[in-house]
DNA sequence: CCTGATTTTTGACCTTAGTCAACGCTTCAT
DNA sequence: ATGAAGCGTTGACTAAGGTCAAAAATCAGG
């Protein structure tokens, strides 16, 4: 199978030429990893970034306590840690697969060297930054201005596309809380409060969307307001 | 005066060599402006980014009620709304000088004319993305794991560079408490507290600093921890 | 040095959401 | 089948911190 095309269809290498693909592929190395197996820990020196080519991948912080607080969920096309080869040299947070997944690892020296004279992949790479930026950015904002409820509206919206009706979490509901910012306990009342309000209908991993209009009126709506 | 010596000293543009700058100032303007007028709003279109020369500026975001959290405040030598002007060209919060500054602003359209066929700059500015991205997980992590206490006790630290047992706020409280993700009198009732456990004194804007000690310890502690 | 404006502090109150503990439901391995 | 382990749900309790309102302190102009 042909990773190449795998690579054309991520964002992060988004209008590059079969010739920069090529430069890629040739210093990349593919890389299964299972469910629970630690890619790499908070502090430990980045030796490379990856590439998610099937599967998913969890990026978190831990607490001294032991809780981990998720911070991002990479799919498939999606990229980790890239920052971290930058920054300063150390990975800032744990990763792990949340389940069996195959993964692309590019080697910090040879990616460098290659930023270095191709603008191209540059600013993808800029780009794909930037928009990590802006995510966290509005994770901040809807730490402060939100409460659970809208932030769980919001995601729900969010995965809806803004039109289906029916969605299913691509994720546990534990995994959820800690993406939101909450507790498994808090999400699961906060679900059934909308259920009862009839803005959703949950069972298991489905959720019927079944007020759209109110469900986003909700996601907007800050504390207090 | 020279703009291009300024520049040299701010990191985001850290080992550039003279040609290099000389083709940053060539895209360049400077402007000034005055403390509360506002230099972009949140979903404006993007056209360009800004360097602080002089001065101090808040990028805010606003809740519908108008409440305002600071994203960052942006110190000489710093730069802000890089990130628009490639994620999705609009300007992701609004930005406006605490106080009357001196900005450079670079127009997107020539910068990223300048980033196509220069390697060091990409790479400098995807390093000054790394940190950012870094300093919003931190903060992601600190919203969720630490209450007001221990962020406020992390900011005093972090201030006082591990060394100096007084410091003077660069901000005023009601900002901080923003910038902290809280309110002024939480805020109030917080630096009240420290004091009464002789952790620090505080006088106006002038915070001395008597248990480095515990003051260090309480900024590593987390909820219930 | 007043005076009006802004910032900071304080007090009383109340809501959100986290903790702890218990229990139901699956799933999986022995 | 039968524990054992993991996830999800529920109830009771608690506390951190936000809101509102008002006093106190600080600051800037005239």
């Amino acid at each position: 199978m042909n990773y190449s095309q795998i690579l054309k269809t991520c964002p992060f290498f988004a209008g590059l030429s079969d010739d920069d693909i090529e430069a890629l592929m040739g210093i990349a190395r593919v890389r299964e990893s299972s469910r629970g197996e630690l890619l790499f820990s908070d502090g430990e020196k980045a030796v490379g970034f990856f590439v998610v080519l099937d599967g998913k991948v969890k990026v978190y912080k831990l607490s001294p306590e032991g809780k981990e607080r998720i911070l991002h969920i990479i799919h498939p096309g999606g990229t980790f840690a890239e920052a971290a080869i930058f920054a300063d040299g150390l990975y800032p947070a744990y990763a792990e697969p949340l389940q069996s997944s195959k993964l692309l690892f590019l080697p910090k020296e040879g990616f460098l060297n290659l930023l270095m004279d191709n603008g191209r992949i540059s600013i993808n790479m800029i780009a794909g930054l930037s928009k990590f930026l802006r995510q966290f950015a509005n994770q901040i904002e809807d730490l402060t201005f939100k409460d659970v409820p809208s932030r769980l509206a919001r995601y729900l919206v969010a995965l809806s596309d803004g039109v289906k009706a029916s969605v299913e979490l691509p994720i546990s509901k534990s995994q959820l809380a800690s993406n939101l910012g909450t507790v498994s306990e808090t999400l699961s009342r906060t679900l059934r409060k909308l259920s009862e309000d009839d803005l959703i209908s949950v069972s298991g991993k489905k959720v019927e969307i079944l007020d759209f209009e109110r469900l986003e009126e909700l996601a907007e709506k800050c504390k207090e307001g």
